[in-house]
DNA sequence: CTTAGCACTCTCCGATTGAGAGTGCTAATT
DNA sequence: AATTAGCACTCTCAATCGGAGAGTGCTAAG
């Protein structure tokens, strides 16, 4: 597939860069004036012939420029895109975002979110990160009034769930946290099957608890149930890829649907997979609705213990060069801070 | 204000919803034929005269259909409006998909949003409840490894703040247990003011965990730290007065303005408030992004201990009496949730 | 005060037109 | 064999025009 003859893949790569930047068809003469080709606009067009009977650019209409498919942007992603370097200077500016901030998840999600947004122009995605092995690591009772008792459960890896007990008898502070302890030290570390493997108790309280941690350790399995955060809408309401002409189908939607989510981000095999960083161009056959649009993606945190997705939603003409590498920078530096902080 | 007559009234209560339903200027003969005045519709046509001099309706241009203006829905809204009852069967589904659920805000509150987006077909947003005054209830400290504890402090009202410190020295957990139950004991209930009016001190251990707790009781202080539910975006998408048309002029964007968020959520005094819930039409001169748009906020919770907003935003053009029935009704079932879950 | 009647105005939609952009092809050149 | 100049051709886009239709405002009669 990458017989291309060098030139072609010049033309290729100005097509799609001049694409990106006005949206416009190319025109063969625009090539070589505005990029001083030292060809002429013939040559241009029939190089032009040649990747069109290749399927990597097509024509709106007759006599009219040419503009790059899906697989001519599949084919620039996997073999033409120059990794740019972020400016240091921005690089720093990011960084120092994060790294002066107050320590912590729920500012550094957010941050990244806003970002990535900033920095691609684009929709940005990032789910909280989650633990592949759910594992037990603290659990406190408190109790509030009457009957009811806020458990507050902390998983291996820093995830925290909590929960409202409604108990079927009163038990004070004293024996909440005597029993809190009590299980504190059975169950450090466990994972979720060894606590289910575990025989029951008989002690009411407990078997209530027992039930109400096992709940909430099968909800933190599911990846529904993670926080997603979003930004960057106003980025993308004006730009025609997303606007809702089409009724109803407009990319914004698979933002509000997580079931269609978690199967993008569970999508393990992606079409181009750069240094980690996934690109999934124009929906690949499955998401309509991403028809005109490439979602770019990485994984972030630890392997096989405590991971997270994150990345951009934008219009198929992007700059795909900047957008992997911001991508790519901001999901290892959110690495970085994971594993700093990882609960073990 | 209301010195309309009974007729003009009903004139402009027809014309407010056959506009709300076709998005078109309503003609005086759609009015008579549509629902059956038994007037003529140059009669009907008088009326209208007075009406757009009274500012209530006008013409898009010489020789079309009246529509209303912003002060005509204002009208509408503070007298004309009627309250529709949400049928039985829509208010039972709705509560029992609240109270079938596992309990607690983090299933409620997103839940809230998705059923006032789907009622309303409005963009829905819910804010968690947020304590008037910030008190300790709980703390709790979790070794991980190194100089490394979690610190999960729970305040007066249920609210879980988490952070990550790195301690100047190592502590096993025997001792962080019993460090954070001397300070559960001495600042069991107390408000931020009071814990920071206590003499400092002199275990550092303590001195770095206090500054930490009054650091995170400050930070929930703010309004702006509060999470916030959004939904239905994609009922808008499609309707005139979102498209963005006037780049980054999209009502949306308000969406992804926290500060904005916050000034709109702040503002107490609204000009319609209809039995604690508020309408806000038309942006009221401060937001230009509100132009076309109406909010409807409500509050929820408990007065002066824990509360939060939901509401919804739409198309000035709107059917009002379901919208605010709507509002209403999941706010107060909210706040029954919320009182029933109180942690005190 | 209400209404029938009618002229008037303005929008909307389709057809028409001309300019311009850009191509494809052919024949000449290197 | 590859490249290029030249030119006719095609298609879009924007502007213009005109007629149909919707809806009003006004006037005069009931």
């Amino acid at each position: 597939m990458t017989d291309l003859t060098s030139r072609q893949k010049i033309i290729l790569s100005l097509i799609v860069h001049e694409h990106t930047r006005t949206a416009q068809p190319v025109a063969s003469k625009t090539l070589i004036e505005d990029y001083g080709l030292p060809i002429s606009s013939a040559t241009v067009r029939n190089e032009m012939n040649t990747l069109a009977e290749l399927g990597l650019i097509r024509q709106p209409h007759t006599s009219a420029g040419r503009v790059p498919t899906e697989e001519g942007y599949r084919f620039f992603v996997s073999n033409l895109v120059q990794q740019t370097v972020l400016p240091s200077a921005t690089r720093n500016t990011i960084s120092h975002q994060f790294y002066q901030s107050r320590r912590g998840l729920d500012h550094w999600l957010p941050l990244a979110a806003s970002v990535l947004a900033n920095q691609s122009q684009a929709v940005s995605l990032v789910t909280a990160p989650h633990s592949e092995k759910i594992a037990f690591k603290h659990l406190e009772l408190i109790s509030t009034r009457g009957l009811q008792v806020l458990m507050v459960l902390v998983l291996l890896g820093g995830e925290i769930r909590q929960q409202i007990l409604a108990l079927d008898e009163a038990y004070g502070q004293e024996v909440l946290s005597r029993t809190a302890n009590h299980l504190n030290q059975e169950f450090e570390n466990k994972s979720l099957r060894q606590i289910e493997a575990l025989e029951p108790s008989n002690d009411p309280l407990v078997q209530q608890i027992l039930t109400a941690i096992l709940d909430q350790m099968h909800l933190s399995e599911d990846l529904v149930t993670g926080e997603l955060f979003l930004d960057g809408l106003s980025n993308v309401l004006s730009t025609p890829e997303f606007a809702a002409t089409n009724q109803e189908r407009s990319p914004l939607r698979l933002l509000e649907e997580r079931p269609m989510l978690n199967d993008l981000f569970s999508r393990t095999v992606l079409t181009e997979d750069i240094g980690g960083v996934q690109v999934l161009i124009g929906g690949e056959g499955t998401w309509q609705e991403l028809r005109d649009c490439s979602v770019i993606l990485t994984r972030y945190g630890i392997q096989d213990q405590l991971s997270g997705m994150l990345g951009i939603l934008g219009p198929m003409r992007m700059p795909y060069g900047q957008a992997i590498s911001t991508v790519r920078f901001v999901g290892d530096l959110l690495s970085d801070l994971v594993t700093d902080t990882l609960i073990e």
